[in-house]
DNA sequence: TATTTTGTTAACCAAATGGTTAAATAAGAA
DNA sequence: TTCTTATTTAACCATTTGGTTAACAAAATA
């Protein structure tokens, strides 16, 4: 790829990730890749499609890693730790993602409707399974997504606000999220495991 | 208070809600208020004026109500227990405050740096001291003020994103957190209780 | 080398946006 | 009623913003 053209991705996923579509400069992306206004046009035509083009790379490369975990031999409640796990890990390299993704859905939820999302299928059906094995709680298993979800990466859409109701400074909340690997699982275990 | 200042306020709170400070225009709040645009500069003098006060109004009558219940007189785990209820009830009626709130403070951390949120020390006096008598269980502080908070304002948070995934309606999705009011319950109470 | 294609720049443009102003109207006080 | 103050309006303004253009440079191709 044109090596302006990586420069301009580059510092688009930056300034979106941080600002979003709404608080985002054309002029603020051109400044930080160090290259002229008019290229962001004449390689992307127009803040929408630059924009477009940053989403879904953004929301798709992260969902199939999800896949995999659940494509895996094991029963329930271990695939739903390792997802933990991994998540949250993937979210320590990208903190600003879960609220620029829920912000940008939230700003036109057309936008990812053609998007793959597939896994609450295969998850439901692994989730049966293991209730039939009784080695499950029963839920709704809605409650379990959003709980699961929620305890991964809420941490990260509440950043600034855990910072400022508990008195840490960035590093601290990083710590603080390492640790949260470990606590997710045995938060997980508790609540689903028989 | 005169009544087209207050036509301004609610509409003022409707567009910065929904749309967030760097999506709300001026114009959208007048038209909506059914007034000129000059008014607004008149009764509020800028955008930033206006936007202040009704962040300010939405962060602070709001949580004064968490605090109440955590001087109640009764354990821990009941105390969250009734808090999750509250907040949940609250959320219901207030969707949009948590994305708002969280957008807000993330653009300016600053701006909510002077207002009041002492709830935190009062709620881990009282942890501790469960704690010693045996029947609460033991996490770090910190863990468990995002996980309830989680458990609580991350269905609001991801609304679009969680009734994309389901398929569920706006109605089926208020349905669900009526539900979450007691399964936030029964969650908590697995989590803490000894 | 000559020519065509691709990449880059500075200057420019139209629309949108937050904000102002001066005049008009309504409301109160004298 | 008259004078003063508060409220409202339409027109206007400066700046910002996404986007365009025309000229120019650098490769690539012939």
């Amino acid at each position: 790829m044109n090596p302006t053209e990586e420069k301009i991705l580059l510092a688009a996923e930056q300034i979106f990730l941080k600002h979003g579509y709404d608080g985002s400069r054309m002029q603020a992306i051109a400044d930080l890749a160090e290259i002229n206004k008019a290229m962001l046009h004449y390689y992307f035509r127009s803040k929408d499609l630059l924009f477009e083009r940053i989403f879904k790379e953004k929301f798709s490369r992260f969902f199939p890693e999800i896949e995999e975990t659940f494509q895996l031999e094991m029963n329930f409640v271990d695939k739903l730790c390792i997802f933990a796990e991994k998540y949250i890990d993937f979210l320590i390299q990208n903190p600003y993602l879960p609220l620029f993704v829920l912000n940008s859905i939230n700003k036109n939820p057309d936008f990812s409707k053609n998007l793959p999302l597939k896994m609450p299928q295969l998850l439901l059906q692994n989730y049966l399974e293991d209730i039939d094995k009784g080695i499950c709680k029963m839920h709704n298993p809605a409650q379990i997504l959003v709980t699961v979800l929620g305890i991964c990466a809420f941490p990260f859409l509440a950043k600034p606000m855990m910072t400022l109701l508990l008195g840490a400074s960035d590093d601290e909340f990083f710590e603080l999220m390492h640790q949260r690997k470990e606590e997710s699982k045995i938060q997980i275990r508790i609540l689903f495991e028989v």
